[in-house]
DNA sequence: TAGTTGACCGGAA
DNA sequence: ATTCCGGCCAACT
């Protein structure tokens, strides 16, 4: 499934490293599919997956299941991904 | 089966 | 530089 393959690909991103829903869909196999990974990412509320290291193209922070963006850039800036 | 939605992206105005 | 529009993909109703 393509969920379990975008699921895999942000659980294998490694620390200080961020990549855009774009880089994960094309990692997952479909590089159109940035769409469908924001659609999954919210769907899937687990702790394992590092969905805070995925954010838009431009660098722009979206939304966070675990304490929203405010949390996800501050975990970014503290893992130096920022 | 078909239509709608969404944490997106890229090009055009 | 900012805003608008269309297109892509997967999941849901």
């Amino acid at each position: 499934m393509f969920k379990e393959k975008v699921l895999s690909v942000v659980k294998n991103i490694p620390k200080g490293k961020t990549l855009s829903y774009k880089e994960v869909a094309e990692k997952a196999g479909s590089p159109r599919a940035a769409r469908a990974v924001g659609s999954i990412m919210k769907a899937n509320y687990n702790t394992e997956i590092p969905c805070h290291r995925v954010i838009g193209s431009d660098g722009f922070i979206g939304e966070y299941n675990r304490g929203g963006k405010d949390t996800k850039y501050k975990k970014l800036k503290e893992e130096g991904a920022i």
